[in-house]
DNA sequence: GAAATAATGTTGTAAATACAACAAAATATC
DNA sequence: GATATTTTGTTGTATTTACAACATTATTTC
């Protein structure tokens, strides 16, 4: 058996190590640059589908959203037909600290993937997105409370 | 730019978090499998290589270490020779645990890798492979308080 | 359209995580 | 071989994370 997650596990959190420690000097503390960009990159997205996105508990993005919304990073936006949600927003501060994010992200990806050709990179990306796509089912699944066999 | 990188936290997210839930039945609380299959694989590995190995902080390797300690699923012994270090070793409590957790390791790679031909699994672990040393030269370098320049 | 269920959001609480600062032993440097 | 540096380990503190339990609105079912 070829130990291929915890290879994903060593990268994503040497990466989430490196992201954290670098957004400091941002004033984003531990984790909420995952929410910002994705608030950026898909505005008025509410924060349960962010968190589905991002494979985080509800309860936690709650909070990391909340407290983006504090320091002023984003908005809460109230929505006229339902009154149950609340579509988020980058704030002007939000928005001027997304490229910071960005090019963050666009280095690192450069950093990993030093040594693979574009083919490499291309299959790469196919197989963890098939990947990701079977893991995400299980993860919906024990989330809810189901229970797996095996 | 491909987000391969987030594909990536995804995955890794998503299963420990399935991780974390099942091995609650086992009295693991979070994060505790990681560093106890490591130790049961790698036994009188010290403190400070399993944190490399995992890609966690020291002092959160330190904690998680004493609470298996505490709980009766790992010993530490000293080194004759070296008094600085203290070795690891899974107690029996440590080791009839291992099973469950190697079960489910197996399990989630099944699951994650369904759908891919054995060709395209080594493919996978190989570019994993590379990814990773790639990504813990800038973890070290960070972690050691360097800054990255970009 | 009333009742049951699902979706979305919040808060209380317990625990893990990581940074900073420290201590002690080992190793390197002069 | 004395001194400086590195390695390894610990503890104080602040913050994040997640579970449980709850509240409210929306949607489904009868």
């Amino acid at each position: 058996m070829k130990e291929i997650l915890r290879e994903i596990g060593m990268i994503a959190r040497a990466l989430d190590s490196i992201s954290n420690i670098e957004f400091k000097e941002h004033d984003l503390t531990k984790g909420q640059y995952l929410y910002l960009v994705r608030i950026c990159e898909n505005q008025g997205i509410i924060q349960e589908k962010l968190a589905e996105m991002i494979k985080v508990d509800r309860t936690t993005a709650a909070r990391a959203i909340k407290k983006l919304e504090i320091n002023g990073f984003i908005e809460k936006r109230s929505d006229t037909h339902n009154k149950k949600i609340k579509k988020l927003f980058p704030t002007e501060k939000g928005e001027n600290v997304y490229p910071f994010i960005k090019r963050e992200d666009d280095y690192s990806n450069v950093v990993a993937l030093a040594g693979l050709s574009e083919e490499e990179i291309d299959t790469a990306f196919n197989l963890l997105q098939r990947i990701r796509r079977n893991v995400e089912i299980d993860w919906d699944y024990v989330k809810k409370g189901n229970k797996r066999n095996y």
